[in-house]
This record gives C-alpha cells, sequence and structure tokens, in this order.
DNA sequence: GAAAATTTGCAACATTATAACATATGCAAA
DNA sequence: TTTGCATATGTTATAATGTTGCAAATTTTC
C-alpha cells in the first residue's frame, strides 16, 4: 500500500541498512556530533532487521565481534543515537528500532506486530493534532509523545486465517 | 476546566480512594472476580495518589504493613487489577496508576507531569479514530494502543514561569 | 604540544520482572 | 461433610533491564 509499508514485506534490507548509515554519517556531520565506530555499530546492530533489538541483544553481539563491552557502553551508543533522531525506544517493548524517518522533525507512530514483531514507524499528523488538541483542551504542554500500537500486521492476519 | 483535570488541583483525594475501591467492589462482583484482601489493598496502595507507584514501591508499604510479600505477590495483583480494568501501566514510566475510567470501555490517553507526576487519564475519541484510520490505511488490525504524553500539567507551567 | 572536553572501559550495583514449585483457600458436587 | 477442583498465595531463586561513579584513553581546541 504505501512505500511505508515497506518492513512487512520482502524487500532488500540491505538498502535499508546503508541508507541509514549514510544518512545517519550526514546528518551528525551537520550536527557536529561524533558518530565514532561503537556508535556506528551499534547502528547498523539495531538496523539489522525492522524488530526491535533489546540493549543486551546489542551487546551479546558486540561481545560476538570480540568487542569486550559492558552495558554502559550500548546504553551510551543508544543514548546518542536517540539524542540524534537515529533510533526509537518502544517503550512497551523495552528495545530499540531504527528510525525511518532520521532527519525529518517527527513524533513517530509505531505499529508494532505481536506476532512477527516488525515495527513500522508512522508520520500521523491527524493523530499528533488530534493528540495536541487533547492536550490544550487540558492546559497541558506536551514534551514527548509515546504512540505504540500493538497488533496484528497485514502479512500475520493472513498468516492467521490460515490456519 | 474539565472535570477531568481534577488530579492536577487540589481535591478530597479521599473521596477518589473511596469510589474507586467501590467500584472495583461492584465491577469484580459483576464479573465473578475475586477482589481478595490483597488485591483490594495493592488498589488502594495505587490510589494513594494521582502519581503512578512503581510495583517495588507497592511493595514497600505491604511490608510496612507487615505483609510479608514477595514481588510475585504484587506483580500478580497487578495483572488482576489491570485485567479487570482496575489500573492501568504506564509503560513509559514502568509504574501503575489507578483507572479513573473503571468500568467504561476505553483506550486511555495519559497525560504524565513530568515535575509532579501526576497523571491525568483521558477519553479522546478523535485521538482514538485518529489512530485507527492510520492503522486502517497500513491494513494493520490495531489491538492495543499505548498513548502517554509527557510533559508540564497547568499547576507546574505556573510554577515554572515564577522562577 | 598542552589543556580541555568528549568518549570509552570497567566494576559494581540498582531496579524491574518472571519462573518454578509448594501450600493454602474457597467453592461446588457427591 | 468431606472430597475434589480451581483459584489464589507463599517462597526461593533468578532473569532482564538499566544506572552510577570513577579512571583511562582519545579527540579537539587553543
Amino acid at each position: 500500500m504505501s512505500a511505508n509499508a515497506l518492513p512487512y514485506r520482502p524487500h532488500n534490507h540491505d538498502a535499508c541498512v546503508s541508507r541509514a548509515l549514510a544518512d545517519a554519517r550526514a546528518i551528525c556531520q551537520q550536527n557536529n556530533a561524533r558518530l565514532t565506530p561503537t556508535r556506528e555499530r551499534v547502528l547498523e546492530l539495531i538496523w539489522q532487521s525492522h524488530k526491535p533489538l533489546g540493549a543486551y541483544d546489542v551487546l551479546a553481539v558486540l561481545a560476538e565481534d570480540g568487542h569486550n563491552a559492558a552495558p554502559p557502553t550500548v546504553y551510551r551508543a543508544l543514548d546518542f543515537l536517540q539524542q540524534h533522531g537515529l533510533v526509537h525506544r518502544i517503550a512497551s517493548l523495552n528495545s530499540f528500532v531504527g528510525c525511518t524517518h532520521a532527519g525529518e522533525n517527527h513524533n513517530g507512530l509505531f505499529l508494532i506486530c505481536r506476532q512477527c514483531s516488525n515495527v513500522l514507524e508512522l508520520t500521523a499528523p491527524a493523530v499528533a493534532s488530534a493528540v495536541s488538541e487533547a492536550a490544550s483542551a487540558e492546559a497541558f504542554r506536551p514534551e514527548d509523545v509515546t504512540i505504540e500500537v500493538a497488533g496484528l500486521c497485514p502479512r500475520c492476519q493472513a498468516d492467521a486465517g490460515n490456519d
């Protein structure tokens, strides 16, 4: 349907990864931020699929790499990547996913498939403005909006139908 | 402004608590569910304010009560209360807050003040339908929607202004 | 090249949550 | 009324997630 639906369909994922890394380099350069080898490696790992990855999953792969890393290494890299809008934390899963709208100034909305774990990030202006209005009606000043929708992606709905 | 804004203003909170407990008893009776002493006590503790409480906070108070409880006791009680729509878990805070719309069939939206920690639960049909549409547009079937808005409540905005 | 700022390494620890299994309690049918 | 079943609780241990604090190394700036 939309180009955004990519994660739910087979695609050349290597292209996703290299685009993400290229974007990251560009964004960091623009912001005078240092995309060090560790940070870049963590970003690459997060991007290894469209399924969110836990900090300790990342840590495990770093260990396989031969990188003798401890939790703070990973959390610090993830903090950095979050601050520069390169990854998002999915609060309901305690895990992290690559941002598919890096650079754009956005409030993400996440569609999370409970079956296959893939996550689709959307920019939904209608949702954002509805939330904004609801907050205004209570004189609340929003700073950070978390919208996570768990359910079944199209592919997994179809699979379930075939039972 | 709206009646919902209660948590952000001084009010007779005892009334909140006793109403919540009465509602809970009614709902459990209706559902043939057993609101045991432990469960009721946990609910009461969660309701001690409009600030979300962590499981281990609850545990600590139970300990003061003389109740020699372990984590599973608390988590089981919280699971029960969640299943019956009596409390909500705030994913972004790993903590729990009393449901102010118990019984109503609702998808909550939470306004969470980062300053005073109070949480206001709203039912925002406009938001719900916007989310629903965004999901449909991707052929995604939503099952569970988490919307948490962190920011500053009216009172804390005013306080900040007085600096 | 020296001083300052940033990043990383590392050890310990804090917080949040669950697994597995035993015991107890309430409730319903014989 | 007691037997049996489902539900609820107790208990111990452990897993999973995240943080603090300080020292060493690296990069940047002057």
